[in-house]
DNA sequence: CTTGAAGCTCTAGTGGCTAGAGGAATTATA
DNA sequence: TATAATTCCTCTAGCCACTAGAGCTTCAAG
């Protein structure tokens, strides 16, 4: 049995953070010590580190909902699993490529020889997006 | 004199938004009608744009604050100006990193053969961070 | 003068947490 | 065993940058 400190300790997961996904129903409410306090077991702590990898993985709450749904169900097929991996793969490309544009253009306008604001490159250009070489 | 509406046209930027950016401090209140609806100038207009341009080029509303600062003091250098941007664009360097790093970790995991979730990678792995290949 | 579009204020919701108040329980030390 | 230090509890509110809706008023066209 773990106390909500070690299982924050052993998967990263801020305390308040695993009350968090409590109320949202991503785990289930833990047994109580005698004073109130909540016990976890092993299966508390797998499916707590199963969310923290899929967190950091970029997974969306919804989605990580979702996928532990499906991991509970082995026999199942598991093309649900990776449609939404699909998903999330599409848009993390989609945002790198917004992200490579805004990144194309800063360096350009922050290549500027003025000196004061006035005749400033990246004033000039947030003033005026026909300045720019891409859409955004 | 523009309306509300007239203004959310001709810069893109959403009537709720327009008085949320006034409520932020981050343009003055406009003049009123009679009736006490919001009445802009080109000022306001062009204020507006440089608000929406900097939005859509990623910078946070306290980085603009600044930008709108300076830009209202042409005489000053803009050194200031380029740090903001610098900062910025550093920002937009690492979270560039970061995606491409979820990328490559997303594009392994999909590859996967198994028919049920069992077996299936994606689950796996979301399961055991000592599958990835990266950090993240 | 009527009607319909557009405007007003105010409140609350989004996602994924995070911080703090004020108190109770647990654990470590003396 | 007494006390002190730490951890835990619930509840509320704040973060960012909006967005949506209720219920009302004003404006512009015909
Ligand atoms: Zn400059
Ligand atoms: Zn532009
Ligand atoms: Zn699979
Ligand atoms: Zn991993």
């Amino acid at each position: 049995m773990f106390s909500i400190g070690q299982l924050s300790k052993r998967t990263g997961v801020k305390i308040p953070t695993i009350r968090y996904y409590e109320q949202m129903g991503l785990i289930d409410e833990p047994e109580r010590s005698e004073g109130n306090q909540r016990r976890y077991t092993k299966d508390g702590l797998s499916r707590l580190s199963f969310i923290r990898h899929s967190r950091d993985l970029g997974f969306s709450v919804e989605d990580i909902r979702g996928l532990l749904d499906l991991s509970q169900h082995p026999e199942k097929p598991c093309s649900d699993a990776h449609s939404i991996a699909a998903q999330h793969l599409q848009d993390v490309q989609s945002r790198i490529t917004k992200l490579r544009r805004l990144e194309r253009e800063l360096k350009r306008i922050t290549k500027c020889d003025a000196g004061n604001v006035a005749t400033c490159a990246v004033i000039e250009t947030l003033a005026d997006h026909g300045l720019c070489e891409t859409e955004h």
